[in-house]
DNA sequence: ATGATGTAGGGAAAAGCCCGGG
DNA sequence: ACCCGGGCTTTTCCCTACATCA
């Protein structure tokens, strides 16, 4: 499903069971449509920056095609034409996909014959459309022309500078459908739906595990390489992980993150606090299954038991 | 107390794709 | 017919926090 790109070579090849999955899950059209624009009037959208950077690119609109496609195939490749399909005439014969212009569906086969005729000088990489040349152009000439009027980050694309809004206005407009929870991405929507499907498609090839996403099988598996990645300067020992080293580094600081809400105690660790909290919420989940009793801790109700132990020898 | 690791959410970068104006 | 730009959508990645276990 995934075509190879120039830029993929360059990394190392997937392990045959990373590639099989990404199934799409099913998130409704009801959900994208949710995504309101309310946000356009708090951007600072500098249009004529954008314009003069990228006029020289048509130059480059060189043939890219992969191996065993030449353009002059893909320009052969039929395209049907449909007269009667009313508002899109132009119907692609491989999707079934229609389309208002003639122009337009001759652009979408490119996805079918693989055809990518537009190539960077700077890094090979090649796409099927000029604007997107362009657009990608932005990522090697640093411009970023659209920026958050709160944060002032700037973004390469309007479309990241709206997502981004979001953190700042707490909107959340994709909901869980299986949950009360929502997300300010639909990405996050798609991520947090694993959750309740269960579903692990990226099997580590060393071990049994699975796991939700190709990222964390790509961490779990410095386990298996040893790859530790993150050292610590005050005493140079490394961790696999940027958090690990973060935990680390309370050891020396003697930083103390987990304040009680209740009281003023503070913790180092999260785990500490927690069992600290029962003490406020005076819960009790050791209870005595002889008299139903309750008790903060394990080795109470131990105690306990040997009281009605010895009621039933006496 | 500490480190390792699985799980999950937040957020950003970049590309894919469609579409209308000129 | 084509170029171009706008914009929505998707993919991918990294960072971080929490939970649990040893």
């Amino acid at each position: 499903m995934e075509e190879l790109e120039p830029s993929d070579i360059k990394e190392e090849p997937e392990p045959e069971q990373i590639k099989e999955e990404q199934e799409e899950l099913s998130i409704s059209r009801d959900e994208e449509q949710l995504e309101t624009d309310p946000l356009m009037d708090s951007l600072s959208h500098e249009e004529n920056e954008v314009q003069g950077h990228v006029q020289s690119l048509d130059k480059s609109k060189l043939s890219c095609g992969r191996a065993g496609q030449s353009s002059s195939s893909s320009r052969n490749a039929s395209v049907h034409v449909r007269s009667n399909s009313g508002d899109k005439p132009f119907t692609c014969e491989e999707c079934c996909k229609s389309f208002r212009r003639l122009c337009h569906l001759k652009t979408h086969r490119r996805i079918h014959t693989g055809e990518k005729p537009f190539f960077c000088k700077e890094c090979f990489k090649c796409f099927r459309e000029s604007s997107s040349l362009r657009r990608h152009m932005m990522t090697h000439t640093g411009e970023r022309p659209f920026f958050c009027l709160q944060c002032h980050q700037s973004f390469s694309q309007i479309s990241n500078l709206r997502t981004h809004v979001r953190t700042h206005t707490g909107e959340k407009p994709f909901a869980c459908k299986e949950c009360d929870k929502s997300f300010s991405e639909k990405s996050s929507l798609r991520k947090h739906m694993t959750t309740h499907t269960g579903e692990k498609p990226f099997a580590c090839q060393d071990c049994d595990q699975r796991f939700s996403r190709k990222s964390v099988l790509r961490t779990h598996m410095r386990i298996h390489t040893g790859e530790k990645l993150f050292s610590c300067k005050e005493c140079h020992k490394s961790f696999s992980r940027s958090y690990s080293l973060t935990s680390h580094m309370l050891t020396h600081t003697g930083e103390k993150f987990y304040a009680c809400k209740d009281c003023s105690k503070e913790f180092k660790h999260s785990s500490v606090l927690r069992r600290h909290m029962l003490t406020h919420k005076r819960e009790k989940p050791f209870s005595c299954a002889e008299c139903s009793k309750s008790f903060s801790r394990s080795y109470v109700l131990k105690n306990h038991m040997l009281a009605h132990t010895k009621e039933h020898t006496i």
